[in-house]
Parts: structure tokens; sequence; C-alpha cells
DNA sequence: AATGAATGAGACTTCATTCAT
DNA sequence: TATGAATGAAGTCTCATTCAT
């Protein structure tokens, strides 16, 4: 098997088991044995178990901000559906740089990630934001992310949360029809 | 020291550590050093690592809910603000139970206490939600809460999360006399 | 309570926990516990386990020997009867000596106790043989005394040992009228 | 080395720690380190502590049951130079079973294994039992079989025991020409 | 005499990592 | 490139023993 294929067998096993059991509670050897390879294999391809978490960390941001494009949206009301479709798409990613940033102890290497994909999402939101007439476009945006955020926690830990109901009402409540975010 | 003390000692110290690194991450030794007392000791006090995690979520929860009432406010924007004054003050407990709902492999246990916190907050902001004359009250209480709470993970690992300027564009927002929540 | 019956509760219930369960796997908490007594306290008299232990080796085989006499018998035919029912007295103490005998890295202190209590039976037995018309009496009762042995040793591990068919059989095969030990 | 022989290097250095020390007394850092191996090694081949004995204990018993045809004997007195013979060979298992035996908490499916290596020798013994005349030939088994373990008992553990005599001794008793089981 | 909190050694076990093949 | 045997550090937990009260 060549070696770019190698590397994404390893490579998304072991986001998939980190992001299920957390990063400590998946053993290399179970990454291995879940890629239907050999323990030491994967340390052919990863330094070590540090350097794996690394390479999906920065991959996965990578990977975020290219298909980005493909999700773009004419309006704020597409843009929400968008974003939790992307967001299912990268569930596994986003669970575990969640979990990730919870925890300190993490390289600051990590901080300047998450903080750019952080501030990728909130700029596109924040040119949306601007076409639909808010002045303040920036901080609205910042607030808006905060709601997609929880709603994702909530969506991805509480298999009875009704996401679909509560993007109905959000689309709702930012629809500039019905509910000008500014009064005249 | 008398052992309600020293329980309290190596329990709010566990708490700190557990938050700060992570329950694996955080090692039983880690624990005791911390609390300046020898590894065996930590063990006449709690089961095991699993019984101190179960131990202090299990007060944690019940703390806030007691604590509740003293932060009790007359309308949305005074609860807004007490919200994340409690916040701030069990920031532990909440950045180790968001942690811990992000890995599964959890005890079915702790996600009842989850629940249990969640619908305690919701239901608290329903009621001044209905009062503040929303129709819905429900549906919009749980979207603020989505808000909050992604408000909550941006500022706790995010030193320079300007959470008084969100908080006050949230307030804002809800406020019943610039922005009624529903046309009349 | 009296130093003297305070020892004699320690050193019961610890004879009855290492019986029971090994002296590995029975904890000095074990004891104290069971014996109702502070776990401290179990060190005022008895300098440490082993020295416990010691102490019940040989009290068990000096308590037999004093009981000894209580149980003399005119024939070997009662003499057996008789030997299982004080084996059944100090069932628990024969499991213990049993047990210890089987581990090496006892004390080399132990190994004389054993032989002290094995000669002791073997030459009452012996007597017996004499009397019985056994020209060569002490390999006859050296034998007898690893059949009985071996007896015990079922019995006592498995509930459903026929020990009463086992010893009446036992009795007539030693009964002098039914079948002379030597031809004439 | 290749992985048989290892796990038999592992296994043989157990049988000998547990038959000289006890199960509880030999570590497992003990075993790996008379193996010449790192501790971590040993739970290559073994899951933990309890299954390594227990794939002793089983090997142990299928071994003598093979073993056993290859000793058949002519009568009830070459039968009781190769019992001990066999013994002889597969001492350090007696010994372990027979601690064992002593020590309850065992588990339930030691006690079967126990049983069928009990049955198995009483049963080959009756079978010469009968062809020496004796008509009640299983209790007589029975009987025989307590005495040659309480000799091997005394044999295993006293370094000075008359073996030899003793069993001399014995096969005249159950000589059919000097002594018949059973008057006419 | 009595308590049990406290200690620290040591047991079992897992796991990241290396290396000979 | 690929394997998995091998290592050793580290983690959880137990337990004999001590000691201040």
């Amino acid at each position: 098997m060549n070696t770019r294929k190698r590397r994404q067998q390893i490579f998304s096993t072991a986001l998939t088991l980190f992001s299920e059991k957390g990063y400590d509670q998946a053993s290399m050897r179970d990454i291995a044995s879940h890629a239907g390879i050999s323990l030491g294999l994967t340390y052919n391809y990863f330094k070590n178990k540090e350097a794996l978490l690394m390479a999906i960390v920065e991959s996965g941001i990578e990977q975020i901000e290219q298909d980005w494009p493909n999700y773009s949206a004419e309006n704020l009301q597409q843009w929400l559906v968008r974003y939790f479709t992307i967001l299912e798409k990268y569930r596994n990613y986003w669970l575990l740089l969640r979990a990730l940033r919870l925890q300190s102890s993490l390289t600051q290497q990590l901080e300047g990630h998450f903080d750019e994909l952080n501030n990728f999402i909130i700029g596109d939101l924040a040119i949306l934001m601007q076409q639909n007439g808010h002045s303040k476009a920036l901080p609205e945006a910042i607030l808006l992310y905060a709601t997609l955020d929880g709603m994702a926690t909530q969506y991805f830990t509480n298999k009875r949360y009704p996401l679909n109901k509560m993007l109905a009402l959000l689309q709702r409540k930012y629809d500039p029809a019905t509910s000008p975010a500014e009064a005249p």
C-alpha cells in the first residue's frame, strides 16, 4: 500500500478513536489494531502519539478550511443550515478539538490552531452579517458563533437535542424581514 | 486535621487538577502531592479514583443547585450577569463537567447528572422568558442556553474573549423595550 | 477488657480468617474489624502479623497437646473415631498448619513445630499399635497416620467426602479380630 | 526466542515459584526476573496473574492425565511404585494444587479440576483393586488414595520421610498372597 | 488501653516506544 | 516496508506498620 494511503488509514482510525474515547483512553495498540496493521508500523508514519495527534489536528483544520468554500451560502439562513452540515461531516474533528481545548497541558501550538479556525469561521460569518445590514457585524458574528457552538455541543452530546427546531428558531431570529436586528 | 477538612482538601485539589489537566492526566499521586499528603491517604477518603470523580461531580451539581437561589434575578438582564457570576465561581466544575461530557465511556450515572443540571438552568430561564412575554418560552430558553454555553466555552478557553462586550450585546438583544421578541 | 481476653479475641479471629482465606489474603484490618477492635490495637498485643501467626501456630499445637489426654482411647477403633473428633474441633488449626507447611519461605521455626506435633500423634498411635500386637508398631503408625492425614485433607476440602464410611472401613481393616495385621 | 518456548519459560518459572512460595508470595516481578525477562513481557503471554495460574493448573492436570497411561501397571504393587514416580515428576504441580485446594476463595473452576483429577486416579486404582479380588473396590480405592495422599504430603514436606520403607510396607499390606483383603 | 489517620513500599497492570528480524 | 516481541516507566491500589492523641 502506498505511503499516503497508509498514513491516511492510521490517521482516520486514530481520529475516530481519539474522538470516541478520548486521547488518553485510545492506545496506540488500539489504533493499530483497528487500522488492521501492526503496532510498530504506526511509528513508521508518525514519530509518536503526540505527533499523530498534532497531525490530525492540523490536518483537520486544514481540511475544513479547504472544504469551506464548497458550502458558501447566499444568505445567513442558508449559511446556518450549511454550517451544521459541515459540522456533521467533521463531527469527529469537532469533538476532538473541543475535548483538547478543555484540557490545557496542551502544547501552546494547539492554541494557535484553535484560534485560527475560530477566526476563520467568525470572519466568514461577519461578512454575511454585514450583508444583512448589521452595523456592528463582528460582535454580532462573535455572539452568533457562540450560539452555534453551544448548539453543537448540545447536539453532539445529547441524542435528543432538537437541532432542527432550534435551527429554525435561529433562522427566524436572524431573518432581516421579520426581526430587524437594529431598530430603525 | 479533622476528617471533613481532609476530605475537602483532597476534594478541591482533585477538582483543580481534573479541570486543569483532565481526569486521565491527573494522577492520584499528583493529587496527593498537591494536597500535601501521602498517596495512600487519598484512598482512606475515596474508594478509588472514579469514586473521587463521582463525588466531585455530584457535589458540584448539588452545590450549584443549592447556591442558585442566592442569585435570583428580577429580569433577564440581571439574570444574564448573574449567570456568569455563578459560572466564574464554579469555573472548575464547569470545565470538568464539560470535558467529561465530551468523553463518552462515561458512566450512565454521569449522563443523568448532566441532564439534571441542564434542565435545572433551562427551566429557570424559561420562567424568566415567559415573564418577558415570550409565547414560546421553552424553545427560546433552550436557544439562549446554547448561546450562554458557547460564550462560556469561549470565555474559559480564551483569555482574550470579550465577555463583557458580548454580555452587553446579549442583554440588548433580549431587552423587551428595544427589541420585542415577537412582533405585535 | 482484660489483657488475656483481648489477646484471645484477636487470636481466634485471626485463626479463623487465616484458615479461611489464607495468611496472605487476610489483612490486619480484616482481622481487627472482624474482632470488633481498632486496627492499631492489634499491634499492642502482637508485634506484627508474623508474630501473630507464630503465636497462633504455637498455641494451637500447645492446645492440642494439652487437650489430647482428654480423648484417650482404649483401643485403636475408639482412637480412630476420637482422632477425627479432635480434628473437627481443631479444624481451623489443622487447615492453617497444613497450608503453611505447603509454603516454604516459612521460618525454620515452624518446621520444628510441625514435626513436634506429628511425632506426638504418631507416638500415641504407635503405643496403641503395639498393644494391638503389631511387632513393627512405629512403621505401622506412620503409615496409618498418612492415611488419616489423607482422609482429613479430603474431608476438609470436599463436602461430599464419605468420612464415616471410610472410617468404618478403616476400623475393620485394623480390627485384630477380623483381619490380623500379621499372618500367623 | 519463539513464542511457544517463551510461554513455556514463563509458565515453568511461575510453576516453580508458585509451588515454592505460594501463589500470593510469588510476585509477577519475581516470575519475570527469574525467567530472565522484563516484567511487562509476562503480560504478552498471560492476560494476568490469575490467568497464568489457571493455565498452569489446567495444563498440569492435562499433562498428568496424558502421561498417565505411560505408567500403567500390571498389579497394585507395581502401580504403587509408579504412582510415586509420577508424583515425583509432577511434584511442583502436586504442591501447587494442594496449596490452592487448602485456600478457599478459589474459583469454582478450580474445584472442578481438582475433582476431575482425583476421580481420574481413584478410578484407575479401583480397577486394579477389582482385579485384586476386592469386592468393594471403590471404597477400598478411596481409602488407599487417602493413604497415598497422606504419604505424599509427608514426603514432600519432610526431607527425612522414609518413603521407600513406607511404600514397601504398603505393598505388603495390599499383597493378595500374604494378606487377603477379604477373609473367605 | 485504644483509636484510626497517615505513611510508603510494593503489587498488579497498561502502555508508549524501540528494535531485531 | 512491516512485524510484534520486548522493555521500563508510570499508574492505580492495597496493606503492614507507626504514631499523635
